[in-house]
DNA sequence: GATGAATGAGCATTCATTCAT
DNA sequence: CATGAATGAATGCTCATTCAT
């Protein structure tokens, strides 16, 4: 593992046991020098900013796959949001550092543009081969599928929820009656 | 209008202008003195809790008056949804402090319990009263009625939609096909 | 004395002894806190500049006097030119630091331009007093009185010349026969 | 061009854009990496030194070809104050490094010694032929010719006189009028 | 209740320098 | 001769908090 992977490894950690990037704590956890942190992401920003840009991607990836397999309307909007719920589940550390630090969706717009055209623009065209999925403003459409479950994600995360398994079947039958035609 | 609030407005600002609460910036904006301002809040984070609290509060008084005000289970679940929406658009520094100050949720705690039961409590005994809501565990149910409005809300405080109002009524039917029985 | 001063003067034996006005430093000599640095200057930049207005402000106060005092063309010339050598023998750490620190002139800008203006419009007037005072341009009078002085000057500073005084006559002479009419 | 006089153009370019030379700006201006910086100029220190020494040579050899050409006392006076000039102005970056990074003289000083003793020498032989230059303590000469035209640079650099042109012919007049029996 | 000077721990950041490849 | 990753001491600065007036 190469630098760069253990310092965003390290500043993950970091996060999850603070709730913070301080240089400082990044240093111990990953071995590296202030100076080699610098030279690789700049400054605190840049870490977090990367980080960001890391995290997004897999679950992007999670979530395109999850419905690359899925056969059907129906079969597709349940796996998106099971996909959310466990990616969630199973990522409990990179969950709580996107919701908490979504500012920096913005620091990193540029970076992350080219993967949100493609991740918007694929739901669009699997959304318009559905005949059976209501045809609905694209920024409603994700919110509509998603929303509920983020909702209850940050419930979990926040401890206020014993588990989100136990409620996948509503969310995902919620979401199908919302969009579906 | 009292110190208090001067403060609590001038935090508030100053929120919306840094993305911070800072003492020396509260204070300048308010004009009340460092000192001053710990004698009203104890510190940094009494600021900040207390408009929180004021924040969720004028929030959640939204929810239940527009609840009280409507007629049936469809028109209750939209103005839910609607309600949420000019909420946001109307009090977007205050949406944004929310939004982003979520952790001291859990930081007020303690002075938002009894409120919190009050919300829980009325919405519980309104889903039961309507025959046409399908029963869902509790936490499902807010988050299926608000989650979808509330990304949605968060994507137009980012600046990336323009208008949430020309979304109302897509939400608004999504959220009572998803809740209907 | 007041802190400010306390502050400025740990400033100038910091400069005298280290070459430079760093935080840490003028800390220790002070015996000021950082933050009390801060509160009262701003920053690095903040004392060096201040120091900077105030030195310059005591260079100036001493060549209006000079001149006040002297009757006559000859003699006023004669002025201030000994004026200036004594103020550089008698402050040779304040005459160093404005040498060194002349880009403090821009940042101080502001401050400084009322006292300029006094500076230079005395100056001007009381050339147009003195018949026997050539008519220069306003930028070449003053240098051309000073300039040799201030190069001299720089000289003994620099450790490359043993006495300023010794020269005192020529420079007086030569500034004499420069602008006479 | 070597790799030499590129790095030492770069640290030039570097000075003028942000008043200092750091390496790691220096070797974005030149292109090189950092270790060959260290390979030719052994650090920071020798880069600047390197630069001052070429710098003043180019200013000493303007000097003593001015002197050189000029026939008589009175054009030999006027050519060095016009050369100053002359040379500030068309070299405006070398001569604002010249002026603010003067400790460098000690630095340097023994790369500097032999071409200074040449100038010194040079210009004490020529003023000694010159009968109608009034004998002055050497210190005293050349600050006297030149001073009066430095201080007007200064200001020239600070962007404070519009033009060093116009005033060319005042300030030989003066200097010639200083040091002439 | 109000004021603001003082404090100092904590933190990000810079930068010259080294050295293995 | 060239490269650039790595190092870490040095430094400036922020900011919550205290407290005498």
């Amino acid at each position: 593992m190469d630098r760069r992977e253990t310092i965003l490894d390290a500043a993950l950690d970091t996060f999850a046991a603070t709730g913070g990037t301080a240089i400082k704590d990044v240093r111990h956890r990953s071995g590296a020098s202030v100076g080699s942190i610098y030279h690789h992401f700049g400054g605190k920003d840049g870490i977090a900013a990367a980080l960001y840009v890391e995290i997004l991607r897999s679950y992007q990836v999670g979530l395109l796959r999850a419905l690359r397999r899925a056969e059907g309307a129906e079969e597709g909007i349940e796996a998106l949001v099971r996909q959310h719920l466990r990616w969630v589940e199973r990522n409990s550390d990179r969950a709580r550092f996107l919701l908490r630090r979504a500012p920096l969706r913005e620091v990193a717009a540029e970076e992350l543009e080219e993967r949100n055209r493609v991740l918007t623009s694929t739901i669009r065209a699997w959304v318009e081969e559905q005949p059976e999925v209501r045809p609905l403003p694209r920024e409603v459409f994700l919110a509509t599928v998603i929303g509920p479950a983020q909702e209850v994600s940050k419930l979990w995360l926040a401890g206020r929820i014993p588990s989100l398994r136990r409620l996948e079947d509503d969310l995902a039958g919620a979401a199908w009656r919302a969009v579906r035609a």
